[in-house]
DNA sequence: GACGAATTAGACAAGAGTGTCTAAATTTGT
DNA sequence: ACAAATTTAGACACTCTTGTCTAATTCGTC
């Protein structure tokens, strides 16, 4: 009877243009309203869609929630990941390029809607569900932070930082990175670039001041660094 | 008639502390449940006290919100203020002084139990009520971080310190006591007394290495720049 | 112990939201 | 253009919640 026997389901194309607004449509009321506060027809209304359809796709409210979550977690460290990759590993000026990759990070990872609201549902209703928070806590900053930890070991290692261990070194970078912009993550704002700019060079600044290679001991004649062998 | 015509209204002595029992119960659920999410039932019994008895004193579900907001900023900010006149001016040990003064400030301010659900109703309620949370912003952030920075200013101006900008200090320093706290606060989870002890120290060790003044310019013959006049 | 105020349990109407169902309309692949 | 699958609007039963009301009870004071 079916000749399709292929990949079992093959879902019409309007099929996924339709799952990915209502993945969109939630994540924006879910993490404007709280996971109780939020309504189905709200969600459909926003999507475009009728109710019914959300309910063909997902079963039902809480089932859309953690779809929502996983959705954004694996698209959040995809994100980071990818970050994480234009690390300056040969910098040609230290300070110049770390302000640059904490603006990359902020702007790509934090700022980006997707870590905005990633973050919002955690706060607000990871209590509620410690299994899937669990599990986004050992994908997400569970293999980034050693990811970003393990470039500023091989920075140290290279010469260019003076850093004891390289995973606080890592959380004190993210931290002053974005010390200044706390308040507005608070109420759910987004910095704007000129913000993020400011709190990275500030931070940049003293997390050198930290940790910068002091005078080359060798042949310390003047006061600049002759790095390199 | 009124031999009792003192302040007016003269409540009997439980009403008070119905009262209480009620914004803990409040604040409790509200943070755990999230505005939509609670329900005055939950409320009333976490409260020992009959649902009528919350509308008999809050009036609404609304109001009763508004009031534990504006009770747990009040609290917390009297708990910050409190903290801060603990600031060591005049330090001893310089590390191991502010290092005291980070573990005080997370342990009373931040990881208290009204420290946490302030922040937890900020985060999730404070886009639906623009006007209490810009309130929030005044008397909270608006008036602490001065004060901090004022401290941080005293200190760089006694001589412990190395500061251009006290302000830009003052939330770095902050930052830097949280930094290997922040994925706990996430999931709302509440630090270790050791947690804490280890954030303050490596944050602080990272703050002075920074900061502290630079060898005390008197007898500085190899490499340590000769500052001031 | 008696009075007045506050609290209580319970019923109640009104409203809102979830999830199901149906029949009609639309879209997709062929 | 046809057949199958998907989407749609609307009605629906059901549950939960808010906020009010009443009558009985408890509490604090004298």
């Amino acid at each position: 009877m079916k000749h399709d026997v292929s990949p079992d389901t093959i879902p019409p194309r309007g099929h996924e243009a339709k799952r990915a607004s209502i993945m969109d449509a939630a994540g924006e009321v879910f993490c404007r309203e709280s996971f109780a506060g939020a309504n189905i027809d709200m969600i459909a209304a926003e999507a475009g869609v009728s109710r019914q359809t959300i309910y063909n796709h997902h079963g039902d409210k809480e089932k859309l929630f953690v779809a929502i979550v996983r959705d954004l977690t694996e698209r959040c460290n995809a994100g980071i990941f990818a970050t994480i990759s234009t690390f300056p590993d040969q910098p040609k000026d230290l300070e110049a390029d770390l302000i640059a990759f904490a603006v990359r990070m902020n702007r790509n990872c934090i700022c980006s809607r997707d870590g905005k609201f990633l973050r919002k549902l955690i706060q607000a209703e990871g209590e509620r569900y410690p299994e899937l928070f669990a599990e986004w806590r050992e994908q997400g900053p569970g293999r980034t932070w050693p990811a970003i930890a393990a470039r500023f070991a091989r920075l140290a290692h290279a010469g260019f930082l003076d850093i004891e261990d390289p995973d606080v070194a890592a959380r004190q970078f993210q931290a002053l990175a974005n010390a200044e912009l706390q308040t507005t993550f608070m109420l759910g704002g987004t910095p704007t670039d000129d913000e993020v700019l400011q709190s990275a060079t500030h931070g940049v600044r003293t997390f050198l001041r930290a940790f910068a290679k002091r005078q080359p001991a060798a042949d310390a004649q003047k006061h600049s660094a002759l790095a390199g062998a």
